[in-house]
DNA sequence: AGCACA
């Protein structure tokens, strides 16, 4: 990361800057000799719930490398997902990053993603601007964040997307890329700020977990981890209050509380598997801790107020 | 699998 020290992490998240759409980008094709016309850039994603929102799709893939805009058509049974990038490089890394994904898991759907037969075909001036907004058309969502002089971008969403299920999946030591979840070609990708992103993800054996509550307990961490990396990624989710590192012997583990059990359980899914660029043993996990911030096993020391009856409402 | 701090 570029000597950009001075943007402090627990700065809100800012979209990544994306290809500009109304100018009708060059798509960056490694072989000029293509016009890219005939190269499928688009992904197709199936098995999303009958009751997803172009948002829902959108808001998950726009933190995709290359990610250009998405389109849902709920004409058949089932909603059928289309989603463009600048190259078909992009579209293939984004296609293995959402196969299997656990789009949610209370509806239990998880996605099958496939190359499109074709492109998405985007519409011009769609995106956000409320005059052209031809209402006959269903609104595609674009990549367009240009939004001039928008005062806060109206996601805290993480970085990352969640866990993706590409087993054995481990990022590459490459140089660090705050919105790269995954390895893709090279296209300008400048690197801008130092958003805290995991460098990837890892799936997860998460044995046992405790009773969802607004702490929680992040393992397998490697042994050189340091703390601003761990703050850096945790103290920009919603709801961060404050973490404690522990180390122990070999391992070295660390508690992040939350102001509430949603905030938790959003980090919990987000985060799940998360590849820590330290990290020399795949991605964290993470589970919610056996008592909450705050508050010591049980028992023990003097404070045993709580036993009989006492109303030491906490809640979580 | 490793769960601390008042």
């Amino acid at each position: 990361m570029a000597g950009a020290g001075m943007h402090p992490y627990h700065q809100q998240w800012v979209p990544p800057p994306q290809p500009p759409p109304p100018a009708a980008p060059p798509i960056p094709v490694e072989n000029p000799n293509r016009t890219a016309a005939d190269e499928v850039r688009t992904i197709f994603i199936s098995g999303l719930p009958a009751d997803v929102k172009e948002r829902e799709l959108h808001n998950l893939l726009r933190w995709l490398p290359g990610f250009d805009a998405s389109q849902i058509n709920f004409k058949a049974e089932q909603p059928m997902g289309f989603a463009l990038f600048s190259t078909p490089q992009h579209a293939i890394a984004a296609k293995n990053a959402l196969q299997d994904l656990v789009f949610d898991a209370e509806t239990k759907s998880v996605l099958h993603t496939e190359m499109a037969k074709k492109n998405l075909f985007v519409k011009r001036g769609v995106v956000a601007d409320s005059n052209s907004i031809d209402q006959s058309k269903r609104l595609r969502t674009g990549g367009d964040y240009t939004h001039a002089g928008y005062p806060a971008p109206p996601f805290h969403t993480p970085p990352p997307p969640p866990v993706w299920g590409t087993p054995g999946y481990m990022a590459p030591p490459a140089p660090y890329d705050p919105y790269g979840g995954y390895p893709v070609p090279q296209v300008s990708m400048p690197t801008p700020a130092p958003v805290p992103a995991p460098s990837g993800y890892a799936p997860v054996q998460n044995t046992k977990d405790n009773p969802p509550c607004n702490t929680l307990f992040i393992g397998n961490l490697g042994e050189n981890v340091n703390e601003e990396e761990l703050r850096g990624i945790f103290s920009v989710q919603p709801g961060y209050k404050q973490m404690k590192i522990l180390r122990q012997e070999r391992n070295t583990v660390c508690f992040i509380e939350f102001d509430d059990v949603n905030g938790a359980t959003t980090v919990h899914q987000n985060l799940q598997g998360a590849v820590l660029p330290s990290s020399g043993r795949g991605g964290m996990r993470i589970q919610f801790s056996k008592n909450p911030f705050g508050r010591r096993k049980d028992s023990v020391n003097g404070s045993a107020a709580e036993h009989n009856g006492a109303p030491t409402t906490y809640q979580q």
